[in-house]
DNA sequence: TATCCTTACGGAATTCGTAAGCATG
DNA sequence: CATGCTTACGAATTCCGTAAGGATA
């Protein structure tokens, strides 16, 4: 047994059991993952693949347990990588965020700058993608900390901290009766079509229930994944605009108008998560405590430590 | 990076860093050990050893971190050989029960041979020890079981779950005065000469609490680890024996009596302990099963799960 | 001076990539 | 017939053990 047969089975489970494309991500030969597949097979006693004739096509039911142990062998030769990076240098490396457009828009520049101020030499990498792909990313090491507001609390292997709070606001162009009205309703805004996240972002199911719960239908005319999208299309007079309260910025949005709706959709958690069980870079946790001051190191070491816990706000 | 180096590094450290031991249990040559080790430290960028001339002195601060993930690192590759060997034939392999010599002589004897009937083809091994030396044996991998009263449910590592009660008593010579008393007191006993287990065995530590509560300070005469050197020692008139109850059998210790002790020492509690994280095979379950009918399979694997969840009778 | 780690070197074993073979959809 | 896994073989790399060197207690 040797880490590079582990490699190969983690990949070929992640390309879908096949095996060339597994080989290719790996930059080595086809026949070289094959054999040492089926060495490691043999050495088990068992078959981790089902083959139809000469194809993968099922993972066996005790390999369904091996790939799974497998993942944390490999996760943990990864958190030997991470420190002796941490103790050869401690400030210099690079650190992958994964987060929605949102974020990185409205809420992360502030923090990025005053991150690379602190640490110049760390190579800062932004990757976006929706919350179940940056939930990926981060379980398949190519990120190390995801920022996203839905679903990162589902996953059982990572580790979702609470952020910041933030609400919805309404933006409409600046005549529109709305924009006069004294107290929104969820049955004024249904009057209207309506323009905002796209479902899988952002807030976008406390909206969704929030309308479900009046049993109202809101004609959704448009769903984009970012604010600039939406409010171009309200400029435009599409519709209406929900987004993030944060996303509205009365100088330079100065055709539109913005109406709170917290007390139409709630609250919205933004959450910070990681790998349990990963082993982070100092200034990776010093990001997130720039990002949410309450979530300093100990902190989340904690978090990380008592596993089934929930922490919230 | 590599499992060998994953498992010099290991060895040197159970070895108290002497890679020349190390690689004498390791069945290989001292200057492969060595270069391998240096080969690691190269590729993580970082010390693990800190060395004084040309010997191994400490370990590295991250050292400490490395060897402990690498510690999980190999326990979970062990737990894939396990997965091999279960599904290869899920009825014969090995099993290595580390107990004291207590229960190997009392409790554990009808247990084993139901067992023997049952997997007939498992090589069934008990080693003895103390309770402290019964963990490392777990621990190591080198035990997949540890049975005992004392001490198991003080290692995090180890998931010991209370296996059965029994109380002690106290043995003495048939004519003795104490034979005759109406309801023992610690007071009574504390008038004569005592013998009984060693420190670190079989509800111990419940006797010497016991007596110091009353501020009475026994005279121990002897302390040995097993109930039949003790009742050799009662019989030989060097004193009274507390043993416990189970190990007196009033057939073939016809020239001793004993006493329950219940009421003056407490009732113990004899545990069941198993890596937590370990992958047990299918006979490794029955034969906890068949030592203590409520520890099911089900019930080890959601004890296992639940990490922090102390269960007790 | 005995113990113990490092360095040096030659041989053995393993690994790897290319090329060819063959089954599947 | 294109895709994809297996087998075969020669080359390259890696690994390992012996022998010698040097430091420490």
């Amino acid at each position: 047994m040797n880490l590079q047969q582990l490699r190969y089975v983690r990949e070929a489970v992640r390309q879908n059991l096949n095996l060339t494309a597994a080989a290719n991500r790996l930059f080595t030969s086809q026949p070289g993952v094959s054999r040492q597949i089926k060495e490691l097979e043999d050495e088990l006693g068992m078959k981790i693949f089902v083959r139809r004739g000469k194809r993968l096509v099922a993972l066996s039911e005790p390999g369904k347990l091996v790939v799974e142990i497998i993942g944390r062998v490999l996760d943990e030769t990864e958190n030997l990588r991470q420190v002796g990076r941490e103790y050869h240098d401690r400030d210099s490396g690079s650190l992958v965020i994964a987060t929605t457009h949102t974020q990185a828009r409205y809420s992360l520049p502030l923090v990025v700058t005053g991150f690379k101020r602190r640490y110049p030499k760390v190579r800062l990498t932004l990757q976006q993608g929706n919350p179940p792909q940056l939930a990926r990313m981060v379980l398949d090491g190519d990120a190390d900390i995801a920022i996203a507001t839905e679903s990162l609390d589902h996953v059982p292997q990572l580790l979702a901290l609470p952020g910041y709070s933030w609400t919805h606001c309404v933006v409409v162009p600046a005549r529109h009766p709305l924009a006069r009205a004294p107290r929104l309703t969820l049955e004024d805004l249904a009057r209207y079509p309506i323009i905002t996240y796209d479902p899988a972002f952002t807030g976008r199911t406390h909206i969704d229930t929030a309308f479900a719960a009046r049993e109202l239908k809101p004609d959704i005319v448009l769903s984009a994944i970012d604010a600039d999208v939406i409010k171009t299309y309200v400029d435009l007079g599409m519709g209406v605009g929900i987004v993030a309260a944060m996303a509205f910025d009365a100088r330079r949005d100065k055709r539109l108008r913005a109406i709170e709706a917290g007390h139409l959709f709630g609250t919205n958690t933004t959450r910070v998560a990681v790998r349990r069980g990963a082993v982070l870079r100092g200034y990776a946790y010093a990001f997130i405590e720039m990002f949410a001051p309450h979530l300093s190191r100990p902190v989340i070491e904690k978090a990380l430590a008592g596993e089934g816990e929930l922490y919230e706000l």
